[in-house]
RNA sequence: CGGGAUGUGGCGCAGUCCGGUAGCGCACACGGCUGGGGGCCGUGUGGUCGCAGGUUCAAAUCCUGUCAUCCCGACCA
């Protein structure tokens, strides 16, 4: 087979782009800057769609769905939300097809052309809105707190798999509050959510905090966001929170009655993560033998390979260990393929990403033990059969605390500060990663550090430790260090 | 959208400069030998050379256009 992944230290994009197809995870497709999302992608998505859902639905919200179309009119009601997304907006003009009158194929029938253009959603505030404003009267009405899975469309100039595609799949909330805090809350207890679900499930750290004007979302108050560090010292927005004020309340006439019958505009939240995690997950995680996954998330936990082949004697002993795993609730399969080698089938469950592996042989079975391999470390351990699901059990706890781990101390140990711009260049170009340091609170010198260092304020973190000092470009005074990085 | 590179069986590539009717490795099929980390030998299947025009007796090769992918930049989740 043959299948060899570019190392990372030769060349970082190429690596994950051998991982993306050569795990299986997703591959290009027939239309640009679209991708087909394979089985094996697909169900690691499913892993992490269905433990947020678990988390949205334990906090109160429910799911809906919103057309994926959207007249024009509604993107013009709210100014600054339109100005964000409009460079990037598919169009959809016309409703019917005919046959070419000159001969081959089809063409746009041009009678049939849509009185009024829609929009293919690049994210549904606006649909959402107007419908907000037929269900919201009362304070009776709120909180209102749905979340929708769906696809949008942004039309981006230059894609990548899963971290950016002009497709994408993702969750949206969008939840209207009777008062200000409360609204905040809600932002902050999403923002809590994404950050437990990285954290633990997706064993990826994050930092916590809030956008600057530049960096937040169109049409938003404060977005909030959560950040993290990948393998090339480049940072990631994970997932954003969004705390919308009043600006669509207004912009689609959403009020209702308060105890006092005074009528009063709706305070609005929007939050999301898309199938960029997966983008996210593969470079926290994997190396240069292909994807590591995180055993929580992993679609398959478990793979039994019977060495050099299947025998009956092998097979009762994976066939126990199976059903020991599912009543356990570990996802294990067993690979009876004769087809394929031994070692074949290491390196291809390698390559995607399995956490454990147990190899069983006769040998193994004469001293009555498996032998047990690690995928995060490659250590390679004999258990005896009777005790090899506990033993599995403790091992994937222990592999999915390894990983976060080892990308804290990744994270830690490329997160630097600089107290002149000199320093901060010099770290950007060695190092890289996060780097903190003063700033004045002005776009303008956010924009003039963007332009001489390409690096940009990744947030302001929540946890942060007020601290006396003078920005790296001005020399003005400031109140506390920001995260700047150069990111994806 | 700017700059660079690349499109040749499923995958990775050679052939292109200097035009003569397509080749290698892997995969795949069948047979045999094997068997604790991507096995070996043999026999085979599979390609209108990204697409559309043009030049030519003749085009993978030369010319024009176009599409796609990758890398770098601007923009964004």
């Amino acid at each position: 087979m043959a299948k060899e992944i570019t190392n990372r230290s030769e060349d970082y994009s190429q690596w994950y782009n051998d991982i993306v197809k050569k795990a299986g995870l997703a591959d290009n497709s027939a239309v640009r800057g679209c991708m087909v999302i394979k089985p094996h992608g697909f169900a690691l998505w499913e892993n992490m769609r269905d433990q947020l859902d678990r988390m949205f639905k334990d906090t109160g919200h429910v799911n809906a769905y919103f057309p994926i179309f959207i007249p024009k009119s509604f993107l013009s009601k709210e100014a600054e939300h339109v100005e964000g997304f409009a460079k990037e907006c598919a169009v959809v003009t016309h409703h019917r097809l005919m046959n070419d009158p000159d001969g081959k194929g089809v063409v746009v029938d041009p009678s049939a052309k849509l009185e009024e253009e829609l929009i293919v959603r690049p994210t549904s505030e606006t649909i959402i809105w107007h419908t907000y404003r037929d269900w919201i009267n009362s304070y009776r009405d709120l909180p209102l707190l749905v979340n929708q899975w769906a696809n949008v469309v942004r039309w981006e100039m230059r894609t990548r798999l899963f971290l950016r595609t002009a497709e994408f799949l993702w969750q949206e909330g969008h939840t209207a509050h009777a008062t200000k805090q409360e609204a905040v809350e809600e932002t902050l207890q999403i923002l809590d959510i994404y950050a437990k679900f990285a954290e633990e499930w997706m064993a990826m750290p994050v930092v916590k905090g809030v956008k600057t004007v530049n960096e937040r979302f169109a049409g938003a108050e404060d977005t909030y966001t959560i950040e993290a560090l990948m393998q090339d010292a480049k940072a990631l927005q994970a997932g954003t929170s969004h705390f919308l004020g009043q600006n669509f309340a207004k912009a689609f006439d959403v009020t209702f009655l308060d105890e006092n019958q005074k009528r009063e505009l709706v305070w609005a939240t929007s939050w999301g993560v898309s199938t960029r995690l997966i983008g996210g997950l593969i470079m926290t995680h994997s190396d240069d033998d292909g994807l590591v996954l995180p055993p929580k998330l992993a679609p398959q936990q478990v793979v039994i390979v019977p060495i050099p082949k299947p025998s009956e004697e092998v097979d009762e002993v994976a066939e126990k260990i199976m059903a020991t795993c599912k009543e356990k609730g570990i996802r294990c399969i067993f690979d009876k393929d004769l087809k394929k080698r031994p070692g074949f089938k290491f390196a291809e469950y390698e390559m995607r990403g399995v956490p454990v592996r147990i190899g069983i042989g006769k040998r193994d079975l004469e001293k009555n033990q498996v032998e047990i391999a690690r995928r995060d470390t490659k250590e390679k351990t004999f258990v005896p059969i009777d005790g090899a699901v506990d033993y599995i059990e403790g091992l994937l706890v222990e592999i999915q605390n390894n990983l976060f781990q080892k990308a804290l101390k990744f994270r830690e140990e490329h997160t630097s500060s600089a107290d002149s711009l000199e320093e901060f260049k010099e770290i950007l170009d060695t190092k890289g990663g996060f780097v903190k340091a003063h700033w004045d609170g002005t776009t303008e010198t956010e924009l003039k550090i963007k332009e001489q260092t390409k690096a940009t304020i990744r947030c302001i973190p929540l946890e942060n430790e007020k601290e006396e000092g003078v920005c790296i470009l001005t020399g003005k005074p400031s109140a506390q260090r920001v995260l700047f990085a150069r990111s994806y």
